[in-house]
DNA sequence: TCCATTCTTCTAGTAAAATAGAAATATTGG
DNA sequence: CCAATATTTCTATTTTACTAGAAGAATGGA
């Protein structure tokens, strides 16, 4: 995954709205829903959600098909998927083993907390 | 992980500047690189990149210390690692293996704009 | 063909985020 | 305490993203 891309899939889910659709995409699974249901169930206006479908099928995120007047949408994984192998590429100079979540004993948080 | 934090994770990856960071961060590993150091290496100026780190850090992604007149940041993964699962929560109403890479799937649904 | 649905694109107005200079702050050394 | 260094915060400006109404396009039925 390019650099280009990865942009795109954050981007892509950087935003309360298409976070939303995602999640709720990924929870009914491969089939999907129409445009329509996604608008009713997230109550947003058809075009507010057609701007961010686009978005998100540029990205990758979604896949659409049409079903006479309707459009199914569904969640891809793929995109997601490689955008995690991209945030850790050339992790550590190669010692991946220090990328792994690390035990909450040698743990040090900041001691300035900001904000 | 909650919604608010998982998009202040995306945001705080959503962007050409703030991603670069947060890979240089990666690469370098556990001991991180001096405000300063990331500021030449991604040739931008001082302030910009203080914006984007506390961005950063406020969403957990680095973590910072003082070394004298200095800053060390370096990536946590921990933020990410959450993400991950944030997004795959009640995949596909609880059948995980529907979210691995799929195989083409035919299945079709009836088009009925229900609801 | 004409019409009702469903969804998208166009458009303009609004909101949010990014940029970078100037000023301020924290730290250390003399 | 004062000066030098590294970084942050403040501020104004510019840029980018979002919103949603109106109009347009695809589809299927009568």
């Amino acid at each position: 995954m390019e650099t280009e891309s990865a942009l795109q899939v954050l981007t892509g889910l950087a935003h309360e709205t298409r976070l939303s659709i995602f999640r709720l995409l990924v929870e009914v699974g491969h089939e999907g829903l129409l445009a329509g249901e996604i608008a009713t169930h997230l109550e947003i206006p058809g075009t507010t959600l057609s701007f961010h479908l686009k978005n998100m099928s540029q990205a990758g995120l979604v896949v659409s098909e049409r079903l006479g007047t309707s459009i199914r949408y569904s969640a891809d994984f793929d995109a997601m998927n490689g955008l995690v192998s991209y945030l850790t590429a050339n992790c550590c100079g190669g010692n991946m083993s220090a990328c792994a979540p690390r035990k909450k004993s040698t743990r040090r948080r900041k001691a300035t907390a900001s904000r």
